[in-house]
DNA sequence: TATTTTTTTGACCAAATGGACAACTATTTA
DNA sequence: TAAATAGTTGTCCATTTGGTCAAAAAAATA
């Protein structure tokens, strides 16, 4: 007699498993992934806790799933920063475009820190592999721009860090930054923290 | 019948309070708070886990010790900006001593960037409180140095976060960071970061 | 509609973990 | 040095939590 191994989802397979990687996302970027309890994802997509493990056979194996799908998605706009636009307006839209992340993605942003902040434990191949390379390409396209004076010469490593850093800090350390801005300034952060930094890579890169 | 309440530590409670102190700053930075169990800090600092509770009555109370004599250490370095230097001298010495931090109080660092990350459970009336103080005091100074042109005219607030973001990025995501770069890179990345970091603030802020 | 397959769940288990406590040892003090 | 106080630990307990499983319910298929 054969064992039958189903290839294909079915339609409920699909719809309940992304029902839980959203919960899971809410979750695990709340708590982290030791904080984060399976009854704490089944209350958020109202499911029962063996119903989870009936799509999931572990609680790591979720957060592994959940992880995965977000990192491709978080290299993806860095890859976008052409060869033939103009070199300070590449840099620009990509700092525009992380920074929308940061307000739109606040989740992922969260979650992916914490993954990094505690040794990236799940990570560490991808960041040395796909991630390095799309960096690696990146540096030297930057050199290249250096080289023909398009943009001013700066360590472009370093500027792909600060890049990350700034734009990232606005959905990561949220609480703080609304904690320390009045009502006001609360209510436009996104546009003040985009014309700061506009502003400032602008009058960085921009040759002498 | 009076209760006699032990007033003054004895030698034995100093010496193992910051003995375990400092296990638990090791192992909640690596862990969160609630990845970090009572073992993993026993282990760390060789005492028994009853030990542990006889100076500490919970784990939580550990954590916010530990969180709290942080903070304070955390917000200090701000404070030192003094109007009576130069107002780029000044900003560019915080620059330095905060990747200082970075680079000498790691641990601190990430400790921190979880608690902001996970909603700040034990620290939101301390950043509404005394931090809000002091950025705000730091602002005015900063407003004040923009108005007599001092220094180019950015949103002051927002130069605050970039400086915290851009420098403590080398501690929270060192993983990454070690990751994408290749060994001799390695080797100097806080004179890289330096050089990188003061030319850019220097250049942004330079006035016009 | 009858049968098979997929989905759901209540009840249960074992390991991990925070914490209590009584007994014991070491240190301080009178 | 004796009494009092402080410090230490083995053992135990209750709760939390990841995960199992068999049986019931729902859905798909023949």
């Amino acid at each position: 007699m054969t064992k039958i191994v189903q290839i294909k989802q079915t339609r409920i397979q699909r719809e309940k498993r992304l029902l839980i990687q959203k919960a899971a996302l809410q979750v695990f970027s709340e708590f982290g992934l030791r904080g984060a309890t399976l009854d704490k994802i089944a209350k958020a997509c109202g499911l029962t806790k063996p119903n989870i493990l009936y799509y999931y056979s572990s609680k790591d194996e979720i957060y592994a799933e959940v992880l995965q799908s977000l990192l491709e998605e978080w290299i993806r706009p860095l890859k976008d920063i052409s060869e033939n636009g103009d070199p300070l307006t590449e840099i620009l839209k990509y700092v525009q475009k992380k920074l929308t992340m940061s307000k739109t993605k606040k989740q992922e942003s969260k979650l992916f820190a914490t993954e990094i902040l505690h040794g990236a434990p799940l990570t560490q191949n991808i960041l040395a592999g796909s991630l390095k390379e799309t960096v690696d390409d990146k540096v030297k396209l930057l050199n290249k721009w250096i080289s023909e004076e398009k943009i001013a010469p700066v360590d472009p490593y370093h500027l792909i860090f600060s890049i990350w850093s700034m734009t990232q800090h606005y959905a990561d350390f949220d609480v703080q930054v609304y904690s320390l801005l009045n009502t006001k300034k609360r209510s436009r952060i996104f546009q003040d923290a985009e014309d700061f930094l506009l502003t400032f890579f602008t009058r960085c890169l921009k040759p002498d």
